[in-house]
DNA sequence: CGCTGAATATACCGATCGTTATATTGCCCT
DNA sequence: AGGGCAATATAACGATCGGTATATTCAGCG
């Protein structure tokens, strides 16, 4: 590959990273362009010809993390059967995912969980649906297979997708996670989900 | 009262109303102090001699809620007894809560959940901490009452609050949460909390 | 009446915002 | 060698940011 091609991508993917490390900590709105660039140790206008503008670059890390945390879990979930392992992957690798870089369920939860932006409003929800869906396919397979209660998917998706994301989303801003995020965790989580708090 | 001082709180009160309005939807650092200003139909150093500067009201609106949202909590709690019926009226006091003004735990879930604001580092995790203790308490009871399984207080405690507020997080973003928020929905959070979702 | 002090407005401050016109560098192709 | 083009820098644009110096209004009070 050409040397001017990839020192190309490089800086790309160098200001692709700082704005990770700026925009999941404290937000859209409140970080700058000359933050990013003065983190990636760049001026504007590179910047600028890399990215349409500020709300492009923050819509390409977004969608690209979403892409990448998605192709995992349908990966995971593909690869077992029975609705209480895939339920269980599924937390883990959303575990292990989180502790190989804790920036990127930052960005995407607090940027679901958090304030409007009306930059990029409307497709947040059709990043965050794919997954939804994909748990909810898993509970329906299971009401099916007898091994959960008939009740609405929707409220089952819900739920456990509260379950997960919450946790995830708490403890990736702490500092060391993995102190959090243990494997214990997942499987009680799941137990939770499954077996309730009561006697 | 004085005139001039029932005119004084209602301009207070006005300006913390709009700003409530505007923070809730974009959040902190998004939304500027004219834009607040505007909607109060005010002008900057009135907003300036109620308030001591941006961060200042933001905290003042912030504190307000919780401090309400909390008393409510442990009324409707202490009114109660039993682990399941307390966490069956928490639930619905705070949907309720949620439903008189959504804008309410719009502003605070979503100032909790979302990104850092630098300018209230280390306020938020008090006031929530409040509200954990709360439900660690019923939690620790209902183990103590052989209701519930023993587990760690902590986790369950955890749980509960994801899905109580994940749901109220997401509904009170959208139009007529109403039709969400439902004293049925209440009832099945609990017993998902309390049964699991396995047979 | 004239004084005082809270409340509000006009007009502006310097700083930072997102963005860009212009210029320069340096590799690739011919 | 030289044209072409992607990549980067210097320097600045107008707009908006949070905040304020100053002036005015108005109510209460001697």
């Amino acid at each position: 590959m050409k040397a001017s091609r990839s020192s190309a991508t490089t800086t790309r993917e160098k200001l692709l990273d700082h704005a990770l490390t700026l925009f999941s900590d404290r937000g859209y709105a409140a970080v700058g362009i000359r933050e990013i660039i003065h983190a990636a140790g760049v001026t504007q206008p590179t910047l600028y010809h890399h990215f349409k503008d500020k709300r492009s670059l923050f819509e390409e890390l977004i969608r690209q993390h979403y892409e990448v945390s998605q192709e995992q879990l349908e990966q995971v979930v593909a690869a077992n059967n029975g609705c209480e392992s895939r339920l269980q992957v599924m937390v883990q690798s959303s575990f292990d995912f989180c502790l190989a870089d804790p920036r990127i369920p930052r960005l995407m939860f607090q940027t679901y969980y958090g304030p409007r932006i009306p930059e990029i409003d409307g497709i947040l929800d059709s990043l965050t649906d794919r997954r939804f869906q994909l748990v909810k396919r898993i509970m329906v397979e299971g009401i099916h297979e007898k091994c959960m209660r008939p009740r609405d998917p929707d409220f089952l998706a819900l739920t456990f997708c509260c379950l997960m994301d919450q946790p995830l989303n708490i403890f990736s801003r702490r500092s060391r996670p993995g102190r959090f995020l243990t494997p214990a965790l997942a499987t009680e989580i799941v137990d939770q989900f499954l077996q309730g708090a009561s006697t």
